[in-house]
DNA sequence: GTCCTTTTGTGAACCGGTGCACAAAGTGAG
DNA sequence: CTCACTTTGTGCACCGGTTCACAAAAGGAC
């Protein structure tokens, strides 16, 4: 039992801790632009929204970084949490499908501030491809293969309609990518070892619209029972 | 013992559930399209992603409403999860912050496809103000509350600056709204009783980036070890 | 040094959710 | 009607994650 830290490092960081990590990074770099040198889990858990208890534990699979009696040093945490996370090098990104959506995020500079870099942006109408956004060319779909490896990109961004969507992350995949953002809303379907992510907005709609239902129904005392099945329903 | 249906439907569908309820809903109107009478649940969790297992206990959750040996009436099952998410009433959604992300928010064809519909966009820019998008006036935020309460708004999608997301997100509260869609790279403090999701770019670029990391360590055999503490980290 | 205060790191109980596996319920053939 | 087959609905064991609560560690006062 000698690699008591390392034990706790090696091989295992929880999923919903990995998800809070770079929520705790965003708090901190805010303190240290504040100037603050050292901050306790009870404050960082506020500025980032969740239970101290709950921080203490994240941070702890990273190793023990804090000081009893004192806190965390503001910059040191920043300095592993954005190691841990992949941050301190430099990742290069490829926009595929640059409509309404895509260049939003071409255009967004949130990205390029942590370690992110769009390197490419792809389209496949001939109207679209040529066009000059955020410094960036947009190329051709067909030159997919040759810009992933040239430029080095790991991660991809997939921003085409849905019927799109799986013909390019096949394509994706098989040029080695292994790091997937998809805004269509499709289920993608992968091989083993490619990490997909989704953002979904019309679901999260949904989920709100859900909860506000019963939230009026609670208060206007609303159907208690299922009501009939009526005759016609628009898709 | 009597009110069967009604205790497994009344107040307690699980989060969980409910978070996967729109993807069902998703398949479900992909076959019916495709003229499908019935599915059965594994034929249904294979579209959407999941566990037929899990598909059949989330189901459960809002009534018995299959049948054993044949599976699901399409057109039944997109109906009452329709109802359980509050999708067959028509929800006004008020767009706060019409720069790159709010634009592409307004322009998007997806939203109003199911309940959702953009009835006011709102900036704080006279720039912006004024313009049309998507067969909307941009209006002033100072009219935010007047807004909201003339067209019934009850969801407001949040695509403001950081700074200003909160600020916009008290104002927002006071006037009534109770769920909030929040795009701004901020922990939102809001009262008891209002729900608040929140879809961050940055953070999903950056799990994917610890996997990525982590794949590419274990093929280069990368350190094991926490090397040492650099001088100077950028934020 | 001793004592008091602060705050971390973690053991352990708890909780929501997942998935296996199967009885119950339904269909259809003969 | 019976038998074979299909598929749902769910009991139950399990698992990851959350939270409480506290011992252990650190710092400061004297
Ligand atoms: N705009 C939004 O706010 C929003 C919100 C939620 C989800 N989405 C989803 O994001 C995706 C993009 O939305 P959008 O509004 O930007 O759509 P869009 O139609 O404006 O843009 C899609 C772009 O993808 C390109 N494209 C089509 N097929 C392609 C291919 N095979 N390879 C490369 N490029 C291709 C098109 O030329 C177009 O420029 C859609 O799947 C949409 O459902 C968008
Ligand atoms: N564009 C993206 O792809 C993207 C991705 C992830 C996150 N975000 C986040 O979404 C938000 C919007 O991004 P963006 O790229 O559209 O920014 P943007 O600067 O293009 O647009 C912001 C808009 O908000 C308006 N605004 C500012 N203060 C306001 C106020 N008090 N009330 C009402 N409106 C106000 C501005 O006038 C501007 O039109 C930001 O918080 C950003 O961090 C954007």
């Amino acid at each position: 039992m000698i690699r008591r830290l390392s034990q706790a490092r090696e091989r295992g960081i929880p999923e919903a801790t990995v998800a809070r990590l770079p929520l705790y990074l965003r708090a901190l770099n805010g303190m240290a632009e504040r100037g603050l040198a050292t901050v306790s889990s009870e404050d960082l858990a506020v500025a980032a929204g969740v239970n101290s208890a709950k921080l203490r534990k994240d941070l702890s699979h990273l190793g023990s970084y804090g000081t009893r009696g004192v806190g965390y040093d503001v910059e040191y945490l920043i300095y592993q949490i954005s190691r841990e996370l992949g941050l301190t090098q430099d990742w290069a990104v490829a926009i595929v499908g640059v409509g309404n959506l895509g260049r939003a995020l071409a255009n967004y500079g949130g990205f390029v501030s942590r370690g992110f870099r769009v390197a490419a942006l792809l389209d496949a109408d001939p109207e679209v491809v040529g066009d000059h956004i955020a410094g960036l060319n947009v190329e051709h779909i067909d030159e997919l293969e040759a810009v992933i490896r040239r430029r080095g990109v790991s991660i991809v961004v997939l921003a085409t309609p849905a019927v799109a969507a799986q013909q390019v992350a096949d394509r994706v995949v098989a040029a080695g990518v292994t790091s997937i953002l998809n805004f269509a809303p499709v289920v993608l379907s992968v091989p083993e070892g490619v990490d997909i992510r989704k953002v979904d907005l019309s679901i999260e709609l949904q989920i709100l619209a859900f909860h506000e239902q019963r939230k009026t129904d609670r208060m206007t005392g609303g159907p208690t029972m299922a009501e009939e099945w009526p005759e016609a329903v628009d898709l």
